[in-house]
DNA sequence: CTAAGCACTAATGTATACAAAAAAAGGTGA
DNA sequence: TCACCTTTTTTTGTATACATTAGTGCTTAG
């Protein structure tokens, strides 16, 4: 692996992880001693979470992890809602119907996950990968792909600073369920429709419930 | 101007005007030598030409210009639809209707200019740059924006490919006045709808206008 | 005591030298 | 003649030294 990509990928965890937290100078010479690289690796990491957003340049001082506030999460979904929309149609159109009919099986299994405590909603989780996954694997298009990668970069900070009660993980389950339903079924327009709804809930349930210090900077 | 930054301007403009082709092989101490910087800022360059997708790793030989197939073309428009459409309503929404106002005048002459020759057309290109520039300006979404500045990139590479004939043009124009119109009268539903009728029309012409050239590749 | 200017310091930006990896070319064997 | 191995060469990846710029703090003058 590459110095700069292990940079890379560290910077990225460590932000969206959280243990960089909003607001935090990254300056090279320090970074570049603490990852153990040198300063050139470094700077195309930096450069690099910079096009991503997740890093901008503070005048004079460097570049700084950017802020998320409860009107980025708004904007983002702004985003979100369109990019899953269209994955939900084109998955509906060209997916493999029995992936997706697997992942319906498991979703109509997973109250029981989720119920059974922290081990089963991990298990939720990454059930929810996987159909994230197979939806992109069915898309063909590797722009909007593209696009997406880099909006579950940010939903990914995001959904740290939202609070995920097991009431709101059944419903998402039940919501998410009819999107895979329309597109095993290939209904496109009815996959689009639920995918809006599960959104908006998913929206909802995010603003109701952002932690009050995630504004907050570092001194 | 930073090295990396004449660089990366440089060379994106080349690759999208189309003196650097698909398929050219970019080395680095060839390109550095060339643009007048050292290897450092041109790597920086490279590097974010391959996350805007215009340069890709080929196995060995360094990195090359992405080709631009026809399937690209619906693939980009796959992308394009859902992010203009929603660029379309929150222009509605939050867009000031006097700015809109004024292009829709202007598109509504726009005929003239069409019929008037390569000045004309000039103007008339230039004309739908500031309706691109006045819907960002509406939407707030930086997230959104983001993803429509990427999107455009790849639009200005394709355009060269098609062939923009006059009549299209004038089509063109009608269409993007429903668009405007729908802004004008905070519709958003309907600046959305007619967001998506126009860019279907654009995806016809385009596909049925490709250069048979433009799948080609250098030697 | 305050403000402005200058010097010093610390950061980023750039160039280059070095290391490592990979591809091409050439040679040797079967 | 072909295939495979070795050597050479080219290219990318990394480190470091140097340049340049911006920020901070001190000094001095008003």
């Amino acid at each position: 692996m590459r110095a700069s990509d292990k940079a890379y990928q560290t910077l990225l965890d460590e932000i969206v992880e959280g243990s960089l937290p909003p607001g935090t100078v990254l300056a090279e010479v320090e970074q570049a001693a603490r990852l153990g690289v040198s300063r050139t690796p470094l700077r195309e990491a930096l450069s690099h979470l910079r096009k991503d957003g997740l890093v901008e340049p503070l005048a004079g001082r460097g570049l700084i992890v950017t802020a998320v506030s409860v009107d980025d999460i708004v904007e983002l979904y702004e985003l979100r809602q369109p990019l899953e929309q269209q994955a939900a149609r084109l998955a509906a159109h060209r997916g493999n119907p029995q992936i997706f009919a697997q992942i319906a099986a498991e979703l109509r299994e997973s109250e029981k996950l989720i119920s059974s405590g922290a081990e089963g909603i991990r298990a939720y989780y990454q059930l929810n990968e996987r159909l994230d996954r197979a939806i992109e694997d069915s898309i063909s298009s590797a722009y909007l792909v593209n696009a997406l990668k880099g909006l579950h970069l940010h939903l990914a900070r995001i959904r740290r600073l939202s609070r995920q009660n097991v009431d709101r993980l059944r419903a998402a389950a039940v919501e998410t369920l009819v999107i895979v339903e329309a597109i095993v079924n290939r209904d496109a327009e009815l996959a689009a429709s639920a995918t809006h709804v599960h959104l908006q809930q998913s929206l909802r349930n995010s603003l109701e419930t952002v932690r009050p210090r995630t504004v907050e900077w570092v001194a």
